[in-house]
DNA sequence: TCAACTGTACTATTACACATAGTACAGTTA
DNA sequence: TAACTGTACTATGTGTAATAGTACAGTTGA
């Protein structure tokens, strides 16, 4: 499910952006399936109805979903394929920590039980 | 060295902590040293002396520096493994994004790719 | 046709974090 | 005593995030 942290670092709407593209990659949210209206997401997890609007633009920016005005978003057709390309970023940042856990003298190996982990527990 | 970056997203004063903890971490102030002063680091990055002071309170706090009011801010004594100790919570952000990857469908092994690179490039 | 939905586009306001500017004070040292 | 040191404030400016409210146009089905 789709939950929001209001205490979290990290803003509502990029929960929502990275929250939505969860669950299209998970096949919950399949291609041309409608998404909720913004206002009934809005409603459902008791955000405003502009922070939602502005995640649901930044996906239509992306090609994630489409939106039609008047009759609402729809997923894209190449939504999987789109989010698993802006993933790169994510490696990259793994990069960078694990830079600078190197320069710190953290073993090597700690890192990659860290992933391999990761990994087990969601696959 | 020691650089700051004012367009990155991160904070100025997180980046001088990070900067001063990797100095640290790679010898380039040992412990017991003493470091610049807070109006010194201040000219010399540019940067204000509040933002400077927010930096090295945090390393006070954390018992990675030594502050001495009157004669300065100094390494302490068990400064390296103090850090270290803190790199846990890197590793936990890499598990989670290594997470949210797997569950994306990014292959496993461009991601353990991606760690051996950094360990490659930093050791 | 019309009511009820849809996305879109604004303005205004509040809150908060970050950074800067400036001042003041007390401890330390040569 | 003069020149350093860290510390502690207040005030200000800026940008981002989030909320509140309103309005408008497109779509759909009764």
């Amino acid at each position: 499910m789709l939950t929001i942290d209001k205490m979290s670092r990290k803003p509502i709407y990029e929960q929502l952006v990275e929250g939505l593209e969860r669950e299209i990659v998970t096949g919950l949210l399949p291609p041309q399936s409608q998404l909720p209206s913004i206002r009934e997401l809005s409603s459902v997890l008791g955000v405003n109805p502009n922070t939602v609007q502005k995640a649901l633009g930044e996906l239509d920016g992306l090609g994630i979903i489409i939106s039609a005005p008047g009759r609402g978003m729809f997923v894209a057709e190449d939504a999987g394929e789109k989010i698993r390309n802006r993933m790169s970023s994510k490696i990259s940042e793994i990069r960078e920590l694990s830079a600078a856990l190197a320069k710190a003298g953290v073993d090597e190996e700690a890192v990659l039980l860290a992933v391999r982990e990761a990994y087990r527990a969601n696959s």
